[in-house]
DNA sequence: GTATTTTTGTCAAATACTGACAAGTCAAAT
DNA sequence: ATTTGACTTGTCAGTATTTGACAAAAATAC
C-alpha cells in the first residue's frame, strides 16, 4: 500500500472498470486532464474531492488524509529536506498554532 | 528557540541595529515588503537566501534549513492534518525518491 | 484493419504572486 | 505642534504559474 494520489485514483477507477471519459465526466472535467492527474502531471483540484469520494463511496476524511498526505510529501520531497527540518516544520507548526488560536489570525 | 521566518529575519536584523530601509537595501527589495515578509505577510523568495547569509554571515545550510522547514509548516498547517497524515506523507517521500530514481524523472 | 482508450502538446483564460509606490500610523525629538 | 524617522498597510500593474479545453498522437482492444 504505498502509491501517488493519481495512481490511488487510477486504481479506484480501473477497480470500477470505469473508463477516463467516464470518470472525468462525473468530476466535471477533461478525460486528458484526468489522464495528466493520474500521472503526476496535474494536480487534483481539491474542490473536487466530494464528487471523487461520492463516485467511489470514500469517506471523505480518509480520502483527504490521502490527498493532503500528498500535497505535504511533495513539498517534502521538492525542498529534498533532511528530517531535521521536518522536525523543525513540526515545531513550527505547533507555534503556528498556538500563536493564531491567541491572535485570532491566520498570518504566516 | 521558536519563531517563524520572518521573526527570524527580524530578529537579525533588529540584532545588527539595521533598519527596514537598510536591511531591504541589502537584499534588493523594497522596505515595504520586507516588513511584509517579517509580519508573514508576503513569502521571502528563496533566491534572496544567500544575499540574506551574507549579510548576516550565517551559514547558508541552516538558513536553508530555516527556511524550508517553515514552508513544509506551512503546508502542514494550512492542510490542518493529523499525525497520522504526516505519517502517510512521508511514506510517499520515500515512495516518491525510491520511483523517480528509477525512472529518473521529476514527475509527481 | 478499425474502434476505443489513453497520453501528449499546445493554448488562452483564470489564478496567484511579486515588487513598487503612496499613504497611513506611531513614537521620539525639537 | 511640527517634523523626522521607522514601520505598516492598501493598492496596483506586471509577472509567473496553473487550469481546463481541444486536437492530435500513441497505445490498446476488438
Amino acid at each position: 500500500m504505498n502509491e501517488s494520489f493519481g495512481e490511488y485514483i487510477k486504481r479506484l477507477r480501473t477497480n470500477k472498470g470505469f473508463t477516463l471519459t467516464q470518470l472525468a465526466a462525473k468530476l466535471g472535467i477533461d478525460s486528458a486532464n484526468l489522464s495528466k492527474i493520474e500521472n503526476g502531471k496535474r494536480e487534483f483540484d481539491e474542490k473536487r474531492l466530494n464528487k471523487l469520494a461520492k463516485t467511489f463511496s470514500l469517506n471523505i476524511e480518509e480520502l483527504k488524509e490521502e490527498f493532503f498526505s500528498e500535497k505535504i510529501a511533495k513539498k517534502i520531497y521538492e525542498t529534498n529536506c533532511s528530517v531535521k527540518t521536518l522536525i523543525l516544520a513540526e515545531e513550527k507548526v505547533k507555534y503556528m498554532k498556538a500563536k493564531n488560536i491567541k491572535q485570532g489570525n491566520l498570518n504566516f
